[in-house]
DNA sequence: ACGGCTACTGCAATCGACTGCGACGTACGG
DNA sequence: CCGTACGTCGCAGTCGATTGCAGTAGCCGT
């Protein structure tokens, strides 16, 4: 037996198809007389009777799902921000949608197409780059959307982000007052927002707290990424340069370093103290366990959702953006320098 | 400007909307001429028309995607799998939909009423506990779906595992030829399959390889988590039970074992040797890197999409299940006892 | 008693694509 | 030269829910 439909219930209720229609929807409801719509209520109950979305979307261009366009659900980073915006995006009565972007840019374009013919009725988009002509476009076509985690040049779009700045600014601080003079810093990919906003906050930081502004001292990974984060530590230590702590783009990077740390021989934290950023999971387990500062993943993920519903809500509403605090978790791979 | 339509199509190319259709569709493409074929196709090209999903599953009740239904994105064992079947379903046409459910069987009832509901042509499970009367109710009413990682009992479903018996009995080996004698399981929760055929598998290859088979070796932990795990080993240490290495249910609860050694002033790998199972990321980082079963997560992931692709394709085909072969990952968990 | 108003409810069109059936034209065989 | 068959294409209905419009009934006031 297939499902009920509308006709259905209209069938047993004795009533016309739109006027179980107004009657199952809260809005329309006072339309019709109480005791019709009670014994249409009824109806739909006996029936177990459940809306078809797809009818439904197709008639209303809406469909009460949204799109979460993130880059690689395997980055540890990612699934926390999904589960909290799934969180309260379920308890308003939407869906989400996930897609995986790979930062291929063809990919993505094709990924939120798919979701937009699918009528999602707003973005949560982590995988911004600072240029990005595709949001850009989407943002002019209405599309309602947020960021996160990052932020696209020259585009006022609500966004929330951790604040990078008192991050980075904890992780000098916390290595300065350990007594280290020359520290390292291993940025992000320059071109997302994130890893040129780190590195600058890196740069303030380093100066505020009176340690060496060598320019040396800072190195670029290509990606967010453990090969890429031991790639640039070794190019570092080719180079000759000095340090006795590194602060890292993200934990990946710094995961990076602990082969490259094996490989030269060098002992975490007694030859060079370490932190990472973001917070990942089972961090506390590692070899050794990692100092890193933390970001509220999960906050993160449901702010988005607020943020989305809002902007769904009332799109004239000017964008509002949030920063949500950091927090240093101080581990075993910092300590002073010998 | 609102997204062009079939009749936007069919306008331009100077034919019928019917017609359109039947030359934008490969399968009815045959029954039009081959020039109007042309001219529509040319003309679809022309305004970058992109058929309406939400239209046509209305009209074929078909949605070209399928549900993905897993505990818990946050639990790193399911995201490559994700991947993985994601992967081989983008090249054969389809969307993946995602959906925790906690292992909350209401949630979980919701989310694939949802999911029926739009359509979706298949079902990829990862959820399921051994009793499962709703994964029953949805067989018998003809939803397609292949299981992951699990069994139902009872129930005739293609599933694909990793191949635990062998998995187990690599693990045994590998801790009885470096000379342990009373090794210890600590068993995943005994209401899910996986739970009971790694347990049974561990209770045979302990035999096999003249270990003890004292059950008192034998802790079950109540969900797949580090606090369990911890929680089981304390348990087994205060009953007095004597061993020098532990055989884990996953890694989650190996990791859990990791707190417990802190408590209680055990050093891994000297006073007891610990072995995984699954091979979750970044146990190589760990402290002590831990030694474990490694299962092809991205592979499992793939052949259920293909399986299920198989059972969609021919609803009559017998249910075809896989076992994958898991391969054992040393590291510096495990030594020779003293 | 009649006009007018309110409160309901039904009719029918619509969203966009698909498809069974019938119509048209042409070509071909007889 | 006519009938048939085939190749193409259009018509109109359908999927299931929503909604503007119109119609009915009942009620009130004058």
């Amino acid at each position: 037996m297939p499902a009920p439909t509308l006709r259905d219930v209209a069938l047993v209720a004795g009533v016309h198809p739109a006027t179980a229609s107004r009657a199952l929807n809260p809005q329309t409801r006072p339309l019709v007389n109480a005791d019709t719509a009670r014994k249409v209520l009824r109806a739909a109950e006996s029936l177990g009777y459940q809306p078809n979305p797809i009818a439904r979307s197709l008639k209303t261009a809406r469909s009460t799902t949204i799109g979460l366009v993130i880059p690689d659900l395997t980055n540890p980073l990612f699934p926390p921000i999904v589960r909290g915006a799934e969180d309260v995006l379920s308890t308003a009565g939407y869906n989400a949608w996930i897609t995986n972007t790979d930062n291929d840019p063809a990919r993505e374009e094709a990924q939120i197409e798919s979701l937009r013919s699918r009528q999602v009725e707003g973005l949560i988009v982590a995988t911004a780059r600072r240029q990005h002509p595709l949001l850009a476009r989407l943002h002019e076509q209405g599309i309602r959307m947020v960021l996160v985690n990052r932020r696209v040049d020259g585009l006022e779009l609500p966004s929330v982000t951790a604040d990078d700045a008192v991050g980075i600014e904890l992780a000098v601080a916390h290595l300065a007052a350990l007594g280290h003079h020359r520290v390292a810093h291993l940025a992000g990919p320059q071109d997302t927002s994130t890893g040129v906003v780190r590195a600058r906050a890196f740069r303030h930081a380093a100066r505020d707290h009176g340690l060496s502004d060598d320019p040396a001292l800072i190195a670029a990974c290509a990606y967010w990424s453990e090969q890429d984060g031991a790639a640039a530590l070794r190019r570092l230590l080719d180079s000759g340069t000095e340090f006795t702590g590194i602060v890292c783009g993200n934990d990946l990077i710094a995961l990076g370093c602990y082969d490259v740390f094996a490989e030269r021989g060098l002992r975490c934290p007694e030859d060079v103290s370490l932190v990472g950023f973001n917070g990942m999971p089972f961090l506390d387990k590692m070899r050794p366990p990692l100092t890193t500062v933390s970001i509220p993943h999960h906050e993160i993920g449901a702010e988005a959702a607020r943020l989305l519903l809002d902007v769904i809500d009332d799109p004239t509403r000017p964008p509002r953006s949030v920063l949500l605090a950091p927090s240093l978790v101080v581990r075993s791979s910092t300590a002073a320098p010998r």
